[in-house]
This record gives C-alpha cells, sequence and structure tokens, in this order.
RNA sequence: GCUGCUAUAGUGUAGUCCGGCCAAUCAUGUCGGCCUUUCACGCCGACGACUGGGGUUCGAAUCCCCAUAGCAGCACCA
C-alpha cells in the first residue's frame, strides 16, 4: 500500500539568501494561470519556504492591451489552488504616480529622454548603432517633453521615453531600450491613463521598491535583466540575485494564453478550463492535485535548459497523491447485457480500497443479468471472471449475449487465465460519461459514484476520474489518466 | 543579420564550478517476473544517455576550440 513516497528533488542553493528573501510572482493578468506560470510561481515559493521572507503577488497589468478583467480575480483562485505562500499583493496599476516620480527623476539624471522619432526610423538607427535627434535633446527639454506626455499633448505613438544605454552594445537589444509609451485606446479597466511604463522600467523600480532580492523567472527575461540593470546602475540600486530556468514546454498542448483565448472564442475549446488546456484549472477539473503540479514542477527545477514537459511525469505524481486515497467503482463503458443462466442470486460486495478494508465495500446484487463491456464479449467458449463474483463462461457473443455459470472458485478462474472484468447489476445501474482528452466515453457506473461529486475515484480497469456533475440523468466524470 | 543561453537514456533529472571515487544518479516509461478478485498500488529484475569532431592532460560527461542542433532577445508585450 500506499505511502506516496514523493522524494522530492532539493533545488540548488541561492546565493546571498541565507538571511531571509524577498521574492515575488508578477503574473500579467490576460488570462487564468497554466502550468508555465505554475513553474515560476512554485520555484519561487519554494525557496521563500526554504529561506524565509516575504513572498510579494505583483500583478503586472500596465498593458491594457493584455488585461482581461476577469483574470484579476482568475488568477487569485489558481493561486489559492495551487497554495502558494503569498504575503504582500500590489498591483501595477495602482502605482502608477510612482513610476511617474521615477520617471522624471531618471530623465533628471540624464538616464533617459523623450522620444518622438518614427517607430520605424528609431528601428534602422538602432541597428546603425546611430543616435536619434532627440537623444541630445538637453535635460530641460526632456523634462518639458514629459510634463507634455503627462499632459496629454502627444498622441499614441508620437513619443516615448527611451533609456539612455549604449549605442555601440553588441547587443542590439540593449541599446535605447523604451520606458514609457503613450496609449489612448484601449482604456485601462483600473485606472484612467495615456502614460504607461514599459515592463522593463515598471519592473525594476518595483524590484528595487519591493526589495526583491532573488529573482527566478525564464530566460526569455535574460535580455530585460541585462535592460533593466541600468535603469538600477542610474538609481545607484542594488540588483537582486537573477535566475533563469529554460523554456519550457509540454507536448501537445499550447500554453499561450493568447491562444487559447483564440480557441475558446472561436469554439475549439468549451472554456479555459477545457481538459485538452494546460491551464491548472483544467487540472483542477481532471482532478489533477495542486500538490502533483508542485512535485511536477519541483522535479524540473530550475534548470536552464530547454525542455518538453511530459504528461507521463505529471500523471506519476499525481497518482501517488490520488491512488491511495481514491474509491474504487466499476464503470463499464458501451454496456452490454449479458444474460447469465443457472447463476444463483446473490449480492457482491467488492472493496472501496484494496488493502484499506476499513473503508468499508460496496454492495452489488446480481439477480440473473449484469451489464459489462461490450469489448469483453469476445468468443463463445471464453471463460471471464466478474470481479468479486463468479466465474462464466461465454455461450454466445451476439447482440444478446448469453453465458453459463461455472462456479465461484477464483482459484479456477486464474488457472484457466480467465479476465477478471467490471460489471454492473441491470437494475442498479446509473449513466455516466467519462470526458477524455481524446473522446467522451458513454457508460454505467455504480450508485455509490454519486456519493463522490468532485472527488477523484477509480474506474477499476479503466482509471482515475473526477467526479464532475451528478445530475437527475446521470453523472459526468473527467478522466484523470491510468 | 546581430546578441546571448543551452546540449546526459523515450521524458524529466543528478554529476559539470574545484578533471580521476562516473563502464554515469534518481524518477518516469517500456518489457519480464512476483503479489493481487482492477490493466491500480507494492516488490524484484531488465532495457536505455554524456550531440559530433578536434585539442589540453597520465587521465575529460567535466577544461578549451570548431561544427551542428534547439531556444530566447533585437516590440511604444509581459
Amino acid at each position: 500500500m500506499a505511502r506516496p513516497r514523493v522524494h522530492i528533488k532539493e533545488l540548488p542553493p541561492l546565493e546571498k539568501a541565507e538571511s531571509g528573501v524577498v521574492m515575488r510572482f508578477a503574473p500579467n493578468p490576460s488570462g487564468p494561470l497554466h502550468l508555465g506560470h505554475a513553474r515560476a510561481a512554485v520555484l519561487n515559493d519554494a525557496y521563500v519556504r526554504r529561506y524565509g521572507g516575504r513572498y510579494v503577488l505583483r500583478i503586472e497589468d500596465t498593458d491594457p492591451k493584455r488585461v482581461d478583467p476577469e483574470a484579476y480575480r482568475m488568477v487569485q483562485e489558481d493561486i489559492g489552488w495551487l497554495g502558494l505562500n503569498i504575503t504582500d499583493i500590489v498591483y501595477q496599476s495602482d502605482r502608477f504616480d510612482l513610476y511617474y516620480k521615477y520617471g522624471r527623476e531618471l530623465i533628471e539624471r540624464g538616464g533617459a529622454y523623450v522620444c518622438t522619432c518614427d517607430n520605424e526610423m528609431f528601428r534602422e538607427l538602432k541597428q546603425a548603432k546611430t543616435a536619434c535627434p532627440c537623444r541630445s535633446a538637453e535635460i530641460e527639454d526632456n523634462l518639458e517633453s514629459w510634463e507634455k506626455m503627462l499632459g496629454g499633448e502627444f498622441y499614441e505613438g508620437s513619443a516615448s521615453v527611451r533609456v539612455r544605454t549604449d549605442l555601440d552594445h553588441p547587443d542590439p537589444a540593449m541599446r535605447d531600450y523604451p520606458a514609457f509609451r503613450i496609449l489612448n485606446s484601449p482604456p485601462h479597466p483600473r485606472i484612467e491613463a495615456t502614460v504607461y511604463p514599459l515592463m522593463n522600467f515598471s519592473v525594476a523600480v518595483d524590484d528595487h521598491l519591493l526589495g526583491i532580492t532573488h529573482v527566478i523567472r525564464g530566460k526569455d527575461h535574460i535580455a530585460n535583466t541585462r535592460r533593466q540593470r541600468y535603469i538600477f546602475d542610474y538609481f545607484g540600486w542594488d540588483v537582486p540575485v537573477y535566475r533563469h530556468y529554460g523554456r519550457m514546454g509540454i507536448e501537445g498542448v499550447v500554453l499561450s494564453t493568447s491562444q487559447m483565448r483564440e480557441g475558446i472564442r472561436s469554439g475549439v475549446y468549451h472554456g479555459w478550463d477545457d481538459i485538452r488546456l494546460g491551464t491548472l484549472r483544467a487540472f483542477a477539473r481532471r482532478g489533477i492535485k495542486p500538490e502533483a503540479v508542485r512535485d511536477a514542477v519541483m522535479d524540473i527545477g530550475v534548470g536552464d535548459t530547454d525542455i518538453s514537459f511530459s504528461w507521463e511525469n505529471l500523471y506519476a505524481q499525481n497518482k501517488n497523491i490520488i491512488d491511495p486515497v481514491s474509491n474504487r467503482y466499476f464503470f463499464v463503458p458501451d454496456p452490454v447485457m449479458v444474460h447469465i443462466s443457472d447463476a444463483p442470486r446473490q449480492v457482491a460486495h467488492p472493496l472501496l480500497h484494496p488493502g484499506q478494508d476499513d473503508k468499508g465495500t460496496r454492495t452489488l446484487p446480481f439477480n440473473e443479468s449484469v451489464l459489462v463491456p461490450s469489448s469483453e464479449i469476445k468468443d463463445a467458449g471464453t471463460m471471464i471472471r466478474l470481479k468479486d463474483l463468479f466465474n462464466i463462461m461465454i455461450e454466445s457473443a451476439g447482440n444478446q449475449p448469453q453465458a453459463v455459470f461455472t462456479g465461484d472458485s477464483l482459484a479456477e478462474a486464474r488457472a484457466s487465465k480467465a479476465q477478471i472484468i467490471q460489471w454492473l447489476p441491470v437494475e442498479n445501474a446509473i449513466p455516466c460519461r467519462l470526458l477524455t482528452q481524446e473522446g467522451d466515453l458513454e457508460g454505467v457506473c455504480e450508485p455509490g459514484v454519486m456519493k463522490e461529486e468532485g472527488n477523484v475515484v477509480q474506474f477499476e480497469r479503466v482509471g482515475f476520474a473526477r467526479i464532475d456533475a451528478v445530475k437527475p440523468e446521470g453523472i459526468i466524470a473527467y478522466f484523470s489518466h491510468r
């Protein structure tokens, strides 16, 4: 039995963490959390738990084009599900005055300038390592332009604030990147603004102001880390310790919020919790436990190699968790009724959980006929054992299969290598639809399943499933994995 | 095109910093067996990898160079 043996690998130690850490999880509220978010969230969480300190949830809603008002709620729900040890919550949209203040100061320090160049033109100049005309403006003029920006005198796209870096930098990504932009639409759901900070600016300011000591994030941020460094240096701030893990995909699934949204819009997916998606709410619906996600993510660790995550690994972790606690039931897909002659009426009492007798038994009365998976009825002459009942021999396979009772000796069934299969009394079969990633399975299950709404059960010989809904017309279950 | 990161079995991962104890760890998977009234769990066993080529060295998964492959960035996204 069944002690989950989860030996979770230890993460590599963090530098300068001995006296505690302040870390952050900083999602963009564009949709619910998915496995990619979970990796960042769990790794940071694990380090905060290990070293002690604060764990800041920072909602990065500085791009109104990518804010879904619903997501504020969904992100919180998903974090609750994951069980993160969040200690502080901040919304970047509450902090625009701060960004303006530090933006102005950066200009005063000569670390940034207002640029009114055409985008395309700037891009070309940048590639050629050439300064744009705005770069040489006096600080006073820049401040004046900055005030005009804040005053609404520039229209969207006609002015931005750029950080003065190094035009000769070999990496074009470093050269004078933008810190603020103007956006006249769409409106931000939480605030009124037209001057928006860009991620590299707001993140640098907030990491400093919030006292973030360590940042664990994907390597797609490596360039951003270097860009943010310029801002830290202009202000003379200490930089956090960074660690960038590799890119992660999961086989057969898109982890892009925008693509998922499009799939939902076009009707490919039913919603954010469609079981074919890699969102945490889809996992939850399928009976995948947050602990399994944590374990799987911790196993992957903080390596900087790009990986293709396999469902197998997640399922294995989940099975460790759910197997010991999932009650067993019979589910008969595509049932066919078999009449059994010469069989004594009796009542079967299969265990709710093998090896855990104290959990009790189910009650399945037998009377003349049973429902079994049609795929199990093959040729006449086949010996089958109905699990926890008795042995039968198929006499005719056709549309109305007939069988004959051949005794209840388990030893006999084993000796003749009979399949031991699940079955249901005809009078006690509840309609049940099992939804899988590959499609739906119609069948019937035990009445006892009606008490398991919201729980994960194991359908014997089929696999684990979460009982999603118990309705008058039947049961809806979502397949977890084998 | 420019810049950077990475490369261990089907998948994930340890080892790489400080070369020898690595004929390479653990998990998962697959196969075989045991246990078992589930094709679950558990137990036993097997399978399976240092991207390629040079170099340094008595000795390289580990250091250096080249190649190849993958990824990321070069957005008025995060």
